[in-house]
Parts: C-alpha cells; structure tokens; sequence
DNA sequence: ATCTTTGCAAAAGTTTTGCATATCC
DNA sequence: GGATATGCAAAACTTTTGCAAAGAT
C-alpha cells in the first residue's frame, strides 16, 4: 500500500481508537482532518488495510461495517441504546476455543467473536 | 399480531430452523410454500416477530440479516467459505457473563453473543 | 514509466416509508 | 367496524464497479 494522505489518515484513526469504528464514523473523522475523500476510496482503503490484517471487522453495528485495529484480542461490551463500545478481554477465552473444538469436530476453527450487549451508565440514568 | 398467512409461513420457517436465517433466504423460502409476499411486507413482520421475542436477530451475516428462533440459549460456528452455520452449546457460558459483570461496572450486562469462524470439513476437503 | 490510488457517475443490494387497499377479528 | 397486514412505488442508505485522471515510487 502506498503512503498518500488517505493512508496515512486511516492508519492514524485506527491507531488512536482501540474500540471499533464505523465505516460512516471513518469517513466523519477524515473530514475533521481536512480530508474529504469520496466514500468509493474509504470502502476501498479499509477493505484493502482488512485484508492485509491490519485491521479486522467486527460485527457490532446493523447499518456500516465497522472495523478496530488488529492487535491484542478482545471483546466488547455494547450499550444498545446508544452505541457505546467498551473493551473488555476474558481469561475464559481461551478455553472457549478448546472446549468448541471438541465438541465441533467437522469445522476448523480458526477465531471467534464475543460481544456483550446491555445499557451503560448514562443511558441507565437517563432511563 | 394476527394469524395471517404470511404470519403462519413465517413461524413455520422459525419452527423449523435451529440455526439462523437471512431475510434473503426467508423470501425464498416463503416462495416455495406458494407465498410470495412482498418484501416490506417480510420485513415488517420480521421486525414485528423481532420485537415480541419470538425471534432475535443474529449479528453473523454481512449481507442480509438474519434472525433465529428465540429459543435456548446458545451459539454458532460458522464456514468462512460457505456460510453454513452449526449450533453449538457452552458450558463455560454462564461464567462468562459473570466475569464481565465484575469486570464491567459501567454496564448493565443484558445479554451476549458468541460466534465461533472457520472452515467446515466440505469446504476443507476441497480446498 | 509503471503500478496504485483516487474521484465520479452509475449500479446493485438492503431496508424503510407513505399511502391506498385488502384482510382479519 | 375498527385495527392490522399487505402491496406498490419511491426513497434512503450502504456498498460495489468501471473507467479515466492523478499521484506515488
């Protein structure tokens, strides 16, 4: 991948938001730094860094994709009233793997994905 | 919610799924028992399905959404390549909410989801 | 010079909305 | 009869594609 502006900008999103971003966010926080690329190159960049594992999916979100920097591994706890992601990692999650490969024996597995979902604080005191 | 054909259909379908299923192949399978509803009119009463409890929505799908019986509680494995999905069952599963809860002050834990990826024995045989 | 990235316009795909009509209870 | 469900057309939204121009190495 080249070093132009665009690439520069995602790299720096991601780097500096551990929780997943939405692919509509990413295209809000470029704007914020001047640059207003077409929404064509965003979804062209991201699918790009994704598949050079520089950043993962995450399936959080019903409208855009989202996407968070590939690094240590993690989960998320989701508030379903207003969106907000919280990271969260699981001395459990380990075994989880081992204990499906047991019992699964006609899949490979290769990785997995753990989201809480509830109400955070300020929606809870709001309600 | 009234017992409209469609409606009949459509729990039918739910009855006879375990795993989940995308609004797509809903419409298809609707077709083939003679239905051919329109497709607000699937989307509506999904919707509608959705928020009585009857089904809940799985995040597993990039394309279409898909929905699953509300029923026990449980989790899935799904093929990377061909998007057939197993159902699986956790014994760690209660602890894990748990761990979360102590972790996770901010938050009111209502529910969660765990979706395990890989590769199924047919696709891995041909590749 | 070459290969990659970008922008634009257009298309494809999913989901939602408004309104009139049909259907259920 | 009154409330709900349906169909249709249109719109809103997200994502993809093709092609020509601009930019990176």
């Amino acid at each position: 991948m080249r070093n132009t502006p665009v690439y520069k900008a995602l790299i720096n999103i991601f780097e500096s938001h551990t929780e997943p971003v939405s692919n509509k966010e990413v295209v809000r926080l470029l704007k914020k730094t001047g640059l207003s690329p077409n929404r064509t190159t965003v979804y062209r960049q991201i699918g790009k860094l994704e598949s050079d594992g520089v950043i993962r999916r995450v399936r959080i979100d019903d409208k855009s994709s989202s996407y968070e920097k590939a690094a240590a591994h993690h989960h998320h706890v989701i508030c379903k009233k207003c969106d907000k992601v919280e990271d969260v990692t699981l001395k459990e999650d380990l075994r989880l793997e081992k204990s499906i490969v047991r019992q699964v024996k006609d899949f490979k597995i290769l990785n997995h994905s753990l989201e809480f979902y509830g109400i955070c604080r300020g929606c809870l005191i709001k309600a």
